[in-house]
DNA sequence: TTAATCACG
DNA sequence: ACGTACGTGATTAAC
């Protein structure tokens, strides 16, 4: 089927000046504003780049006014001023669009939406995809047509078809016509019934259907409502013929004279003219779109069953849980085939290649979840393109970054399945295409970035911790943490009980009711109704409240309110949505998310369970050990101070780890300049403090407010650390000046972190520049270490064919789940595991503690 | 959708 | 004079 694609003009343009036009406005060197036609050239090269049009129109409105704006106007009273920046770009728009080779059409007395809602019905043996934020043009849409609308700042695109339509609005597309009748639409010049908005529109059509049908049962309808519909009347039925979109339009023009073909060189001069050069970049770098060729097979070839060759799975689903797995393609040099799942099943040159650690793909890990859930056995895939495109970026952290810094352009993944959690059913035929063209684009792209990895010297990052570590991620996710459902029901009820006493006491005191989870209408009570003094920010969080902890008593009720109320939401019923019916919740462990290469968990994250707070920790024993198993956690002792002792080579640093001196007491020492024998606790919580804020590369001043003491003091303490270890500031510099030369950092293992900030003209950013900078080679490189630590770990059990399993990993701690006769070898075999992990300077302390649940095993 | 807040290392 | 601790994810309110 051809694809046409029918662009709003005027709305595309008002868009794309209103989302440009904030602060400096983009003008070429003679003053000539542009910012309005630059927005519109990007959004329709997206929109062509993403649709792959045959057909293009843009319809405008006609420049004279139409009878819709006569009502309007008359009705309103006011005709909008445009600004003269916007008029001056109209024709340079048109401009474009003859550059551009693409068809435009306009005509006195016709508006756009006419114009487009006639070819969308003139051809329904096209696919009609419409571009455009009016919503009125939704009443088009049918089986062949749906509308594109550009969201978050131009850059992303969401498509409405009827399904999406009924999901959202609850209604068909012919009873948008109803809809604005009755709640207008002022950008539209519909006036609709005034005090009706969307809300109360969509359940009187919910109702009655339509307008018609609403005011045939007026009597049904009671109070203002009925008294605004009754004096709206007329206006309702003129909002409705108004609404309408024609369809029946003659115009001189049809399907093939919008045959679009992209005209480079006079768009080339066009960008030149307006000096338009970031869109003349893109242009001189061609995205690649490769139209693949690839065959439906029953059986793999064996010219593909090779190393080189490039897996992709063909997975209709985000999380894993509820995937379905329909087959997939595999891409080599020599071509690309496509395999149902059902002829995968009995394929057995594909079913050994599997186990052969060989095979490459992306997302390995969504891939193992679906091979596992198909009942095929695979061994560990050597390559893994996103994992790949992360360690040569960190921003790449999901497949669509991915596709975008390559310049790899296609159809949008949730054309094809929708977005996550919800599979469309789309063509099985337009599907395998995707799949073969993805699995394509990512076999020539890993060629590449092998070579890359092996140029930045992240070979063995890759090859001997990333790409052995999805594996044990895998079985994380699968094993999953047992939750008991009832300890959670009870913190729920206990929990609520406080929460509401706590809010009666403070509705006492503030003398009337308000949400208390509103930080706006806290400031407000505390700052204007009980006149407590604001910092400049009048801000509410924890930290600026307890420094008003003596000022009033409603502080700390409104601190134990906001602990109550997170331990309720967050938590008691936050987890319990998350446990499955196996009785476990399955978080997701995702290794392409942090900038540091940590890992990061998800849904839910069992990464910031509580623990601090002696009524928080109460959580960790809703997440127990089955029959006969208790839970082992195992965590490191001050890893990243131990990291930074070995990454500066601070000697004295190095020294008190290696003799097992408490390193706070130590730091104590220094700071205070004082034997062991006087450092107090409370010196020893400062030290502990300096230590932390060292390895964030905090300034005196943080510290100051961190402790509570004056910026001189707190200087002085950070004159003092860095006179007692002079290694430690010696490496904080070099790190910095290494980021400026560079442009990035790195850590033990070569994993690297870009920080453009560092080079930032702002003198802010540059500082949050110079800090992550100094934070990520230590937080990395510890990162890097569990990692290693993790995989030796499982590579034990699998050796020692124990029953225990890995099931968490929070930064510095690892969570096993341990049958009662495997306690004293899985002690052995994760300390040693931890401990033994790299060969550093400084010893690396790891222990071990079990129980029946999390709580108990600390 | 974004900002504020707070849980963790 | 500025504005001030790194890295995450979930929930809520409000735009």
């Amino acid at each position: 089927m051809k694809k046409m694609l029918l662009i709003d003009g005027n709305n595309m343009l008002f868009k794309a000046y209103h989302a440009t036009s904030y602060g400096m406005m983009m003008k070429t060197s003679n003053g000539i504003p542009t910012n309005a036609v630059y927005g519109f050239a990007m959004m329709i090269e997206k929109a062509l780049s993403m649709i792959q049009p045959d057909e293009v129109l843009v319809a405008w409105d006609s420049g004279k006014p139409t009878f819709r704006h006569q009502v309007y106007e008359a009705y309103k009273g006011t005709r909008k001023e445009v600004d003269q920046e916007l008029i001056v770009q109209m024709p340079m728009a048109r401009e474009y669009l003859d550059a551009a080779g693409i068809y435009r059409y306009e005509e006195d007395g016709i508006e756009a939406d006419d114009i487009i809602g006639t070819m969308a019905k003139r051809y329904p043996d096209h696919t009609i995809h419409i571009l455009s934020s009016d919503k009125d043009l939704w009443q088009l849409i049918d089986p062949t047509t749906n509308v594109y609308v550009m969201k978050k700042g131009l850059s992303e695109i969401e498509i409405i078809d009827e399904a999406k339509l009924m999901e959202t609005k609850g209604i068909i597309p012919a009873q948008i016509i109803d809809l604005k009748a009755l709640m207008g639409d002022s950008s539209d010049n519909i006036p609709g019934v005034k005090g009706i908005g969307e809300k109360t529109a969509l359940k009187l059509l919910a109702d009655y259907q339509t307008v018609d049908n609403v005011y045939e049962h007026l009597d049904e309808i009671k109070g203002k409502l009925k008294e605004k519909l009754e004096t709206d009347k007329e206006q309702a039925f003129l909002s409705k013929m108004l609404a309408t979109i024609k369809t029946d339009l003659s115009l001189p023009f049809q399907a093939e004279d919008l045959l679009y073909e992209k005209q480079e060189a006079s768009l080339h001069d066009f960008y030149v003219k307006y000096e338009m050069n970031s869109l003349l970049k893109k242009q001189a770098k061609p995205k690649t779109v490769r139209k693949v060729k690839y065959d439906v097979v029953n059986k793999l070839s064996a010219h593909l069953l090779t190393s080189d060759s490039m897996l992709w799975a063909d997975i209709d689903c985000e999380n894993y849980y509820d995937a379905t797995l329909y087959g997939f393609a595999l891409a080599n040099d020599t071509g690309c085939e496509y395999i149902h799942l059902s002829d995968a099943l009995s394929d057995r040159g594909f079913l050994n290649y599997l186990m052969q650690p060989i095979w490459q793909t992306t997302k390995a890990k969504d891939v193992y979840h679906a091979l596992h859930k198909a009942d095929i056995a695979f061994e560990d895939a050597a390559f893994d393109a996103l994992i790949a495109a992360f360690l040569l970026d960190a921003s790449v952290n999901d497949y669509d970054k991915l596709l975008m810094k390559y310049d790899i352009e296609g159809t949008a993944k949730e054309e094809i399945y929708g977005k996550s959690g919800k599979p469309k059913l789309t063509d099985e035929q337009e599907r395998i295409t995707y799949v073969c063209t993805q699995c394509t684009n990512m076999y020539f792209l890993a060629a590449d970035m092998k070579q890359e990895l092996k140029d930045k010297e992240m070979q063995e990052l890759f090859e001997t911790i990333e790409m052995p570590l999805v594996r044990v991620l895998f079985e994380m996710e699968k094993n999953g943490v047992h939750t008991d459902l009832e300890v959670l029901a009870q913190i729920a009820a206990a929990t609520e009980t406080k929460i509401n006493e706590l809010a009666a006491q403070i509705y006492r005191i503030s003398g009337y009711e308000f949400n208390i989870n509103s930080p706006k209408q806290l400031a407000v009570v505390l700052y204007d109704e009980l006149g407590l003094k604001a910092g400049k920010k009048r801000s509410t969080s924890a930290d600026v409240l307890e420094k008003l902890i003596h000022a009033h008593p409603i502080i700390a009720l409104l601190l134990e309110h906001r602990k109550y109320a997170k331990l309720y939401s967050t938590y008691a019923i936050g987890l319990s949505k998350h446990v499955h019916k196996d009785g476990k919740i399955h978080t997701l462990f995702n290794q392409t998310q942090t900038q540091t290469g940590r890992l990061s968990s998800s849904e839910p994250n069992l990464q910031n369970i509580s623990v601090r707070d002696e009524q928080g920790k109460e959580i960790r024993k809703a997440f127990v050990a089955p029959k006969d198993c208790v839970l082992m956690s195992a965590d490191y002792s001050q890893i990243e101070l131990r990291m930074l002792a070995h990454m500066a080579n601070e000697a004295e640093m190095i020294a008190a780890f290696n003799q097992g001196i408490d390193i706070h007491t130590k730091t104590a020492m220094q700071i205070f300049d004082v034997d062991k024998e006087q450092v107090n606790d409370s010196m020893r919580r400062t030290a502990k403090t300096v230590n932390f804020g060292i390895v964030y590369g905090q300034s005196d001043f943080g510290l100051s407010e961190q402790l509570g003491i004056t910026r001189k003091e707190a200087h002085d303490f950070i004159e003092k650390y860095f006179a007692s270890y002079p290694s430690i500031k010696q490496f904080m510099e070099a790190t910095i000046a290494y980021c400026e030369e560079h442009g990035y950092v790195k850590t033990l293992f070569q994993r690297r972190r870009y920080i453009k900030e560092i080079k930032d003209k702002n003198y802010m950013m540059r500082e949050f520049g110079k800090r992550a900078a100094m934070n990520a080679p230590i937080q990395g490189s510890a990162a890097d270490l569990i990692k290693v630590a993790m995989i030796h770990i499982y590579q034990a059990m699998k050796e020692a064919k124990v029953q225990a399993k890995m099931i968490l990993q929070i930064h510095d701690e690892l969570i096993f789940e341990v049958p009662k006769q495997e306690i004293v070898q899985m002690k052995q075999i994760v300390e040693q595991g931890m401990q033994e992990a790299m060969k550093l300077s400084v010893p690396l302390v790891a222990e071990a503690s079990y129980g029946d649940n999390w709580y108990e095993a600390k």
